[in-house]
RNA sequence: GGGAGUUUAGCUCAGCUGGUUCAGAGCAUCUGCCUUACAAGCAGAGGGUCACUGGUUCGAACCCAGUAACUCCCACCA
C-alpha cells in the first residue's frame, strides 16, 4: 500500500537492485533462445565514473533490457581496461607522493605496487554502475590484465608475428617524454598552440663544402675565429626560422631549395651552428618551401620526421641531443641537463649575447600532445615493436562498407574509410611495464624468436641457432609491453576466451555481439581494431551495430572536465534526480553521434516524470470495484488500447532506428498525455466524499490496471526501479518470486480502430475548445455547461457524451441543426458546437473573430482551388495527394459555410 | 591544407519518398487555478523570414549551386 505523495527512489533501488542481484536475473548462459550479446566498452580500471559513461551505460541497459523483454537471452559483459600508459603514469605518481621513485625499482616490485593500486581503486566504476542500474552480468567481469585475458594477448601476437604481420624496427616515432614511452599515431592530440620562430644566424665557411660522410659529432671545429669578432655581413651569414632553437646542436645540414636565387651562392657550401661552431653542409632538396620563413631550413634528423627523411635521402649524420625524459644530454654540448623548453629559452639568451638571433616572431602552429599524460610528444627515434596494417584494414574496411557492421548515424562511415584507407603502421610496443610483455625473446647473438612462453622460445632459439646447449638464462624477454589498444582490440572474442578456446560453446553462442555502444573518439583506436582482429581470428565481424554516442557538454557547449569543473558527479544527481530521472535526463538530451548539451533541468524533467507515474498509481490505488455499476467507459478503454498499440508500434520503430531520444519521448506522451491526461481523466469515478475509495466497475478496473501493467513493460527498461517498485503492488495481485517486471514480457502489437482514435482526436479538440471558452469568459471549472453541436460530419456525438460531459464539464450535449444565436460558438472538425450563456455575448468582437476565421478561410480556398485548377498538378501530382487537395477543398467549403451562417446570425 | 557534419520557437531537438501528420515536440515563458492522484501539478495561450542568395519544380524546410557561421575528423610545412 502506497501512502506517500511522492516517490522516493534510493529505497527502491536499493531495494531491487538487490533483488534482481540474488535472483541472477542479468545471468546468462547459453541455452536454446536467441542471444542478444553486448560487451561494454571497458573503462580504465582506476577510472570514475562521469557523465560520458552515464550517457554510455544508461543506454547499453536501456537496450538489454528491453532484450530481455522481448525473450532474448540477454548478456552483458561487464569489465575493465588495465589502461596502460594512464594507470602506470597514475602509479608512478602515487609512488612520487611516497617518495619512490620508479627508476629505484625492478620490474617486479613496480607491479607489485601497481595490482594493489589497482585492487584498491579499480573497479570503483563499476560499482558505480550498479547505482545506475546497469543490469550487467558481473559474474562474467572481466579484466583486461586477468590471466586468461593476458593469454589471449600473448597468443595474438604470436600468431601476428607467425604470419609477418607484426615486425620489429627504427622509426620515427612519438615520443611522451613524461611517460618515457612511444605512444601511437592515435594517442597524439594536436592542438594549436601559440609559440615564437626564431630567425638564427648561421655563419657560412668560406672554405668549400665538407663532406657529410666525415662530418662527426664535436668535430670540424673552426676555432681560429673568434665570436666576438665575425662578421655577421649578409654575404657571410644565413638565417633559418626555427620554433625549436633548443635542437639547433642537432642540425645536421641547412636545406635550401635549389631553385632559390637567394640562395644560389650557398650552393656547395657549408655552415656553422652557431654557439657550438659546429661546421654543417649547405644542402640542396625542392622539399623546402621558398616563401616559408627565410627559405633555408635547419635540418635535424633526430627530432623531426621530415627532417629524419631528408636526413635519410641525403645521408646526414642522426644526432640525438635528448634523453627520453625531453632533457638534453651531453651530445648537445651545452646546456646539458636542461629541459627542452628550459634549454628553449636560455638558448635564446644566448644566441641573442652572440648576435645570432636576428628577431623573433609570433607564431602559432600545432603540437603534438600525448593523450594520456599531456605531454607535448617528442618526434623520437627508436626500436620498436608495429603492426601491419594495410592487409588487416581492407577487411575491415569492407565490413562497414557493405553494412555487415552498421554504423550509427551512418556519417561515421566516410570518417572511417578514410582512416582505413590511410592508415600507417602501428606502433604497439610501450615502454612501461604495466601492461602484457611482448613475448619476444633476444639470444646473446641479438637476434631473437617470438613464442608463447619461456620454454617454447627456447625450443626455437635452439633450432634457429643450431645451439643445443642453450638455457632459458641465455634469453632475455623484451622489456616493452603492449599498447593497451591491443588487448582491448580482442575485447569482444577474449571476455569468452574464444581466443584461447575458438570453438568453445560461449564464443559460438554469444560472437558475433549485437550492438556496440561507444564513443566516436574511438573509432579508430577500438572498434576499427576489434573489427580487424574479429575478421583476423574468427573470419567474422565482432558486433553488427555500433551505436555512437555524443560527447557530453555543458550548456555552454564546453566538453565536459575535471579541470574546467562543470561536470556534475553522477552519483550527486542520482542522489538528487533518483537513477531514474537520471537516466531518463540523460536520453532526452542524446540524439545518437551528436554531442549533447547537458543541463540538470533534464533529469529534473525525468524526476518529475517518475513522479507523475508514481501518481497516476495513487489514484487507481484509491478505487475499489463496486460489482453492482456497469461499464460505462467502454470507448475510452476501446481508445487508450489503440493509442497504445499506436505508440507501441512507434516506439519499436525508433528502437530499430536505434532513435532513443524520440522512443523514450514516445513512451512519455503515451503515459503523461494519453494515459494520464486523458484516458483515467474519462474513467476517473466521480468523487464521493467520504468514501475511502471511490468505487468503479470491475470491467473499468481491470483494464485501467492492465494498462498500467503494460505501460510499466514498456518504461521499465528507461526506468527499470520505479517499474518493479510498483510492479510488485498487491494492486497487481499476487507476484510469485521470480514475476518481476525486469523479465516481463513486452506486450504485443495489437490492433489499432484508427476511426476511433482520429474521432477521439475531434472530441479531445471539442473538449479542449470548451475549456478554451471557459478561460476566457472567466467562468469557474466547475460551473456545468450546456453544449448544442450542430453535425456536419458523420461522428456519433451521442455516442461520445460520457466522454464529453466529465471532460468538458457539460451537463448536456444536445444535437440541434440550426446555429444557436446569441451563444459562444466554436469549430471542431467540420462540426458547430454552440454553448449557450447566461452572459451577454460581445457582438463586435464575435463578429470581428468571425471574419477573421472567414478571411482566412477564403484564402485557404483560393489557394486550393488555384491548385486543383492548375493542369500540371492534376497531371503530376500523385492521385492521393489530388484526393487530399478535394478533401481540404470540401473541409473548408463546409466550415466557410458554418462561418458565412454564423455571420448572418448574428448580422454582422 | 583535405574531408565530414550542423544551422528549424528563448533552450534541446523531430520533420522519413518534395504535396495538411508542414511549419512540430519536450522544456522554458505568460495567463488563470492550492479543482480530493500529482503545484515535481492542472487548464489555456503566446513564440519561427526553417542561416543567407539564387536555381529546379505546378509545388521546396526538404532537391541543386553558391555564400556565411559554428563543430568535428584527418594532415610533417620548419
Amino acid at each position: 500500500m502506497i501512502i506517500a505523495k511522492t516517490y522516493s527512489p534510493k529505497e527502491a533501488e536499493e531495494k531491487w537492485y538487490s533483488y534482481w542481484l540474488q535472483h541472477n536475473f542479468f545471468r546468462s548462459v547459453p541455452d536454446e533462445r536467441e542471444p542478444y550479446t553486448i560487451v561494454i566498452p571497458p573503462p580504465n580500471v582506476t577510472g570514475v565514473l562521469h557523465m560520458g559513461h552515464m550517457l554510455n551505460n544508461t543506454i547499453q541497459d536501456v537496450l538489454i533490457r528491453r532484450a530481455r523483454m522481448k525473450g532474448k537471452n540477454a548478456c552483458w559483459v561487464p569489465g575493465t581496461d588495465h589502461a596502460s600508459i594512464a594507470t602506470e603514469a597514475k602509479v608512478v605518481a602515487m609512488l612520487k607522493e611516497r617518495g619512490i621513485n620508479k627508476k629505484d625499482l625492478t620490474r617486479e616490485e613496480f607491479l607489485k605496487y601497481a595490482w594493489e593500486w589497482k585492487e584498491k581503486y579499480g573497479g570503483i566504476i563499476l560499482e558505480q554502475l550498479k547505482k545506475l542500474g546497469a543490469s550487467c552480468d558481473w559474474e562474467r567481469t572481466k579484466f583486461t590484465m586477468d590471466d586468461d585475458m593476458s593469454e589471449a594477448v600473448i597468443d595474438y601476437f604470436v600468431r601476428l608475428h607467425k604470419q609477418g604481420l607484426i615486425y620489429r624496427g627504427v622509426r620515427m616515432v612519438n615520443w611522451d617524454p613524461q611517460s618515457k614511452t612511444a605512444v601511437s599515431d592515435e594517442e597524439v592530440n594536436r592542438k594549436e598552440v601559440n609559440q615564437k620562430l626564431y630567425y638564427i644566424k648561421y655563419r657560412i665557411s668560406q672554405k668549400s663544402k665538407v663532406k657529410s660522410q666525415k662530418l662527426e659529432i664535436g668535430g670540424t671545429h673552426d676555432r681560429g675565429e673568434q665570436l666576438s669578432t665575425l662578421n655577421f655581413e649578409p654575404s657571410t651569414y644565413l638565417t633559418i626560422a626555427t620554433t625549436r632553437p633548443e635542437t639547433i646542436m642537432a642540425d645536421a645540414a641547412i636545406c635550401v631549395n635549389p631553385n632559390d636565387e637567394r640562395y644560389l651562392h650557398l650552393h656547395g657550401k657549408s655552415v656553422f651552428i652557431p654557439l657550438i661552431n659546429r661546421e654543417i653542409p649547405v644542402i640542396l632538396d625542392d622539399y623546402v618551401t621558398m616563401d616559408f620563413g627565410t627559405g633555408c631550413l635547419k635540418v635535424t634528423p633526430a627530432h623531426d620526421l621530415n627532417d629524419y627523411a631528408l636526413g635519410q635521402k641525403h645521408n646526414l649524420p642522426i644526432i640525438d641531443i635528448l634523453n627520453d625524459d625531453g632533457t638534453l644530454n651531453e651530445k648537445a654540448q651545452i646546456l646539458v641537463g636542461e629541459d627542452r623548453f628550459a634549454a628553449r629559452k636560455k638558448i635564446a639568451v644566448l644566441l641573442e649575447e652572440a648576435g645570432a638571433l636576428a628577431k623573433t616572431e609570433d607564431y602559432t602552429s600545432q603540437i603534438g600532445f600525448s593523450e594520456r599524460t599531456n605531454a607535448v610528444i617528442e618526434p623520437k627515434l627508436s626500436m620498436q615493436w608495429f603492426c601491419k596494417m594495410q592487409e588487416m584494414a581492407k577487411p575491415a574496411l569492407d565490413y562497414v562498407l557493405n553494412g555487415e557492421v552498421k554504423l550509427i548515424p551512418e556519417k561515421f562511415i566516410n570518417t572511417y574509410r578514410h582512416w582505413m584507407e590511410n592508415v600507417r603502421d602501428w606502433n604497439i610496443s610501450r615502454q612501461l611495464w604495466w601492461g602484457q610483455q611482448i613475448p619476444a625473446y633476444y639470444l646473446p647473438n641479438g637476434e631473437y624468436v617470438v613464442a608463447k612462453t619461456i620454454e617454447e622460445a627456447l625450443d626455437e632459439a635452439k633450432l634457429k641457432t643450431q645451439n643445443p646447449q642453450l638455457t632459458t638464462a641465455d634469453l632475455r624477454q623484451e622489456d616493452d609491453v603492449l599498447d593497451t589498444w591491443f588487448s582491448s582490440g580482442l575485447w569482444p572474442i577474449s571476455v569468452f576466451d574464444g581466443v584461447r578456446n575458438p570453438d568453445n560453446a560461449e564464443i559460438n553462442y554469444y560472437y558475433p555481439t549485437n550492438d556496440l555502444v561507444t564513443a566516436p573518439e574511438i573509432l579508430f583506436f577500438w572498434v576499427a581494431r576489434m573489427i580487424m582482429s574479429g575478421h583476423e581470428l574468427r573470419g567474422q565481424k565482432p558486433f553488427s551495430n555500433v551505436y555512437l554516442t555524443g560527447i557530453v557538454r555543458d550548456k555552454q557547449g564546453r566538453k565536459m572536465s575535471k579541470q574546467l569543473g562543470n561536470s556534475p558527479d553522477p552519483i550527486e544527481l542520482m542522489g538528487k534526480y533518483g537513477a531514474d530521472g537520471v537516466r531518463v535526463g540523460m536520453l532526452l538530451c542524446s540524439p545518437a553521434g551528436n554531442d549533447l548539451m547537458f543541463d540538470e533541468s533534464y533529469c529534473e524533467q525525468g524526476r518529475n516524470f517518475a513522479n507523475k507515474i508514481w501518481n497516476a498509481f495513487k489514484l487507481i490505488q484509491g478505487w475499489a470495484v463496486d460489482e453492482s455499476l456497469t461499464n460505462t467507459n467502454q470507448i475510452a478503454i476501446e481508445w487508450f488500447d489503440s493509442r497504445f498499440n499506436q505508440a507501441l508500434a512507434q516506439i519499436e520503430d525508433d528502437f530499430k532506428q536505434y532513435r532513443l531520444s524520440e522512443a523514450l519521448m514516445a513512451t512519455y506522451k503515451l503515459v503523461w498525455d494519453d494515459y494520464c491526461a486523458w484516458y483515467l481523466e474519462m474513467v476517473k469515478p466521480v468523487y464521493k466524499p467520504g468514501a475511502e475509495k471511490q468505487s468503479i466497475d470491475a470491467e473499468t478496473y481491470a483494464a485501467t490496471i492492465n494498462f498500467f501493467q503494460n505501460i510499466l513493460k514498456v518504461l521499465h527498461p528507461f526506468m527499470p526501479f520505479l517499474t518493479e517498485e510498483l510492479w510488485h503492488d498487491e494492486l497487481f495481485g499476487e507476484r510469485g518470486e521470480l514475476d518481476c517486471c525486469i523479465v516481463a514480457q513486452l506486450p504485443a502489437i495489437g490492433e489499432i480502430n484508427s476511426r476511433l482514435v482520429s474521432e477521439i482526436e475531434i472530441i479531445q479538440q471539442v473538449v479542449t475548445q470548451v475549456r478554451n471558452v471557459r478561460n476566457a469568459k472567466q467562468l469557474s471549472p466547475k460551473e456545468t455547461l450546456p453544449l448544442a453541436v450542430k453535425v456536419n460530419s458523420a461522428i456519433d456525438y451521442v455516442k461520445y457524451q460520457p466522454i464529453i460531459k466529465p471532460l468538458g464539464n457539460i451537463n448536456d450535449v444536445s444535437l440541434v441543426n440550426e446555429a444557436l444565436g446569441g451563444a459562444v460558438n466554436f469549430i471542431a472538425g467540420t462540426d458547430e458546437f454552440y454553448i449557450a450563456l447566461n452572459i451577454e455575448i460581445d457582438v463586435a468582437a464575435e463578429c470581428e473573430r468571425l471574419k477573421k476565421e472567414q478571411e482566412y478561410l477564403l484564402g485557404f480556398l483560393k489557394s486550393v482551388s488555384a491548385k486543383l485548377g492548375n493542369e500540371r498538378f492534376m497531371a503530376n501530382a500523385k492521385p492521393d495527394i489530388i484526393d487530399n487537395e478535394l478533401k481540404k477543398k470540401a473541409d473548408a467549403e463546409s466550415k466557410l459555410k458554418t462561418v458565412d451562417d454564423n455571420l448572418r446570425s448574428l448580422a454582422c
